[in-house]
DNA sequence: AAATATACATAAGAATATTATGTATATCCA
DNA sequence: TGGATATACATAATATTCTTATGTATATTT
């Protein structure tokens, strides 16, 4: 009913690695370009992720034991695919669960679980 | 059904203006300190608001003209009431509509819609 | 009298994003 | 066949927004 925006970057700010540890799971093995990819089509453009938050945060994921790497050869470009690994599984249940409560607090503290028109 | 605890910081970053704005709206003219508590005691404790981020948003806010202050002295200690307002008002419902749509495409792309038991 | 609560404020540091830049290969199409 | 675009990785400089620590001061409770 409104014109789709991108959200103003703070909101998508601290759900990123929950947004990727998720998308792992329902995907299996995913590369960072593809994941870019499948939220901006998921999310119909609203939320885009940058590379430069990305890479960094794939490293990150890698480092705390959530994710595996697998090195594959396209041609001579490389791809590096994710897959959660069993502690990533636990970290994105944690997430997803932390951030649907969190949601559903926010819902309460704004009153949008009444029913209304345009705010 | 499980043990309450404060959200990961991460998770409020980005929402905390909209909280004061909507907080504002609800409740007329409001005090830093009290609106710390209001938070906290709407929440459960589960959102606590630090004086270190709630001050210099409050600022921002008013340097925005979101916001108005009125100087009011309890015995001999100041209090600083703030109130929403016109653009205030619009901003409010901006940045409301914004997050209440940012957490239907969360709760799409997280497959939070389905019932399911705990994920 | 001491501890806690009220009430403001700012500075140093951490976390996490954006923007810009860099490198390189692959594909489309005119 | 050559230029634009897409694919695919990466990092550095910068911005934003928080936490934690610190500071000042008054009021209330025990």
């Amino acid at each position: 009913m409104y014109i789709c925006v991108m959200y103003s970057s703070e909101l998508i700010k601290g759900t990123l690695k929950t947004i990727v540890l998720n998308l792992l799971k329902d995907h299996g093995k995913m590369y960072g370009y593809e994941i870019t990819q499948k939220v901006k089509d998921l999310t119909q453009d609203k939320i885009q992720i940058t590379e430069g938050a990305l890479y960094p945060t794939l490293h990150a994921l890698e480092e705390h034991g959530d994710l595996t790497v697998e090195k594959v050869y396209i041609g001579r470009r490389v791809r590096k695919y994710y897959l959660l690994t069993d502690q990533g599984m636990e970290t994105r249940s944690e997430r997803v669960n932390e951030l649907a409560d969190f949601m559903k607090t926010m819902r309460f503290l704004l009153d949008l679980d009444v029913a209304k028109g345009h705010v």
